[in-house]
DNA sequence: AAAATGACTATTTTTGTTTTTTGGTCATTT
DNA sequence: AAATGACCAAAAAACAAAAATAGTCATTTT
């Protein structure tokens, strides 16, 4: 078989992006980046709207294994999920393309990346949704639901929105914080 | 003594910039308005910004006497901080000066309306910092900002963000969320 | 004399126009 | 059958001219 074109295009959006953001990246550049014609990026995606998707979707992915590769069964619960969640966010502070997209967001506004943040944001907190559901039965679904939000909210508050006025918090305190909201929501 | 022209200007100045927002009111407008020669404003306040300062002096000084007026001294504290909050938060969302920056914000990102909102917002941690003082000794000085901090995102999270994608939550839902962040925080 | 004023100005913002860039297509080539 | 890049309509950027605006200050009013 020949090259694979389709992931030839892919890496190459994958850099582009994350050097200069949605808006900045063009399929011209993509195309030749990846050293293809243009028209064969058409054959693989919609338009360039689609092509991000993919490439989103697998950040995505990786966020989720990053999370599940730092899951230790046997740890206290509450400790993994502080692990995995902010596994997530540093994730999220240290990845370029994710860097690339909150600042362009905020800069300009950016409709497709808004959208796109939104999603990323919805399937984290889906995420951790799923990850309590298998351990507290007696929690009520729009708990859950409630929960999993404000562990999330909770979580960039003291990651991101804290360091903005103050010094940076540590892991450890972090984890102490956020210990006594989740044991007391998952136990009454 | 003759008409209060200070007076006339700032009420001018807070009508216009809740009909039209900062950007879109002009300093001849607020002159018309208060029907006022246009230098007579600059006797009274350096420049727009100052003007502008004033009336959210004003509007932090109303929304605090709101949290205050819903303090009842029978009730149990954490129900009192709670009703406090939600106070402030409906306040936000009824006003019509607040409700105008908060969209001046997110549409134009007009840069003294953003610094503006910042302000206010650590005016208001600042009161819920000096609200929570008086209670629990044994809490440290950092915890003390933490809270604070943390109840106000909290809230903004409870109140504002969920809206976005769910049914809005009820006071009582709410309130009970908040109990328990609030009880756990203050008692160890 | 003190307070108030609005014509004036330097600067910014908006508007209208032209030029360039870009996403997407499709007839041709590989 | 798969890949391509010249091509096009539409969007964005660049530019110039016109309008609007914050702030000043010489003159007028009290």
């Amino acid at each position: 078989m020949g090259i694979d074109r389709r992931k030839l295009i892919v890496e190459a959006a994958e850099k582009s992006f994350s050097l200069f953001g949605y808006k900045a990246t063009t399929m011209d550049q993509v195309a030749k980046l990846a050293s293809v014609g243009k028209g064969t990026i058409y054959t693989f995606f919609k338009n360039k709207e689609e092509l991000f998707a993919e490439i989103a979707s697998t950040l995505v992915h990786e966020m989720k294994a990053e999370a599940e590769a730092v899951i230790q069964p046997g740890l206290p619960f509450t400790e993994n999920v502080h692990r995995a969640l902010f596994r997530m966010l540093e994730f999220r502070s240290e990845h370029l393309l994710m860097i690339k997209l909150i600042q362009e967001e905020k800069e300009m506004g950016t409709l497709a990346v808004t959208e796109m943040l939104q999603h990323i944001e919805n399937e984290i907190i889906a995420y951790i949704k799923h990850k309590l559901e298998g351990v507290n039965h007696t929690i009520l679904q729009t708990d859950l639901e409630i929960t999993s939000f404000l562990l999330f909210k909770l979580y960039i508050a003291l990651v991101s929105d804290w360091e903005k006025n103050h010094e940076a918090l540590s892991s450890e305190k972090i984890a102490e914080i956020m210990k006594v909201f989740l044991l007391k929501r998952l136990s009454d």
